[in-house]
DNA sequence: TCCATTTCTTATCCATTGTTAATTTACTTA
DNA sequence: TAAGTAAATTAACAATGGATAAGAAATGGA
């Protein structure tokens, strides 16, 4: 990356505190940001017919996000972003970032991975977990994969992601422990 | 689209059929290339570490499909991609729609629309049914929205598809059809 | 610190799934 | 067409998940 594209970034990237709960990106928002996760903790929700929040996403410390209906679909967003610790993130308009990187090669082969081939490859892996595995080994899966998110976000959510209750969480953890504990 | 992409296409474009049974695409095949299915029936499977095939994808006619590693993660395919029935396919390279895609806005479009967007609504979708709904809501989702599928690709295939084992599929069948026979 | 709310755990009951295996049905192809 | 293979159904059993409710634990705010 060259300086002049430094400069645009510094220029352009906002820091972001935001408090425990609060809503980084409302459902129906259409504004395109991209979002880098320097400490924290967030989750994506949608609100299923029976309004019901479902979690569909957790994204820990380092993790890049965004408006993904906004920026890969172009509609408004089906979810809402929500913090669930103190978070602080690094953000910049999408647009800023994607004309920058119509201009530094680098940053294309990034804007081009990260929008679309990121996100698609998660998705792609998750089915596969859904459709190969049982839900106490996409717990465990899910525990090696992201082992700073667990014990970090409630279970219920976690539960979402997993596809299961959080009862049934909470059954398969306690089976897991005793397992374990048997000598 | 002009009279020049619409030669360009026609230059490239190549007709296949292929037989029952027979692979379109190997597993590791980098080849990228874009099909339409003008009639038949193709599904993408890989295999799992147990040495078992997991159908990933049913597709049917007027479907658009490609290597999907290569095309969009630009790795080895993890898929085969075979026909099961007597398939007969548009095919073009992909380079070659892709040069010609540049140039044309539509498309241009057309492009960024099935690379990525397609798919990856897609995916979204499914991992949202496969978290909220049962494996029974799943099949009848699947029957809505391919009636062309059902009755024609093998239950085991679907029941992949679906995340469940092919015995499960056809209790789930049975009692649907109890439910709806009872007056 | 204490109260109120949220989350997690546990229990019970019922429905459903996975597994395995046997049987029937459908389909290939020689 | 007939034999052989593959797929689908059915049965039986154990294991697991969902729903609901009640109690315990944790969390957050005043």
């Amino acid at each position: 990356m060259n300086l002049k594209s430094l400069f645009f970034l510094l220029r352009n990237v906002q820091v972001r505190t935001v408090k425990k709960g609060e809503i980084l990106i409302e459902k129906g928002a259409s504004k395109k940001e991209l979002f880098y996760i320097r400490k924290g903790l967030i989750r994506s929700y949608f609100v299923s017919d029976n309004l019901e929040e479902i979690t569909f996403h957790l994204f820990g410390e380092a993790r890049t996000f965004g408006n993904v209906h906004a920026i890969l679909f172009d509609e408004p967003s089906k979810f809402y972003y929500q913090a669930i610790e103190r978070t602080k993130v690094y953000t910049i308009d999408y647009e800023a970032f994607y004309e920058l990187a119509t201009k530094d090669p680098k940053l294309y082969e990034l804007n081009r991975d990260f929008i679309g081939k990121k996100v698609l490859r998660q998705a792609f892996q998750r089915i596969e977990s859904l459709v190969l595995l049982s839900p106490e080994e996409r717990y465990l899966k899910y525990m090696e994969d992201h082992p700073n998110i667990i014990n970090r976000a409630p279970d219920k959510y976690i539960a979402n992601v997993l596809g299961i209750t959080p009862v049934s969480l909470s059954r398969i953890r306690k089976r897991i422990l005793e397992k374990n504990s048997i000598p």
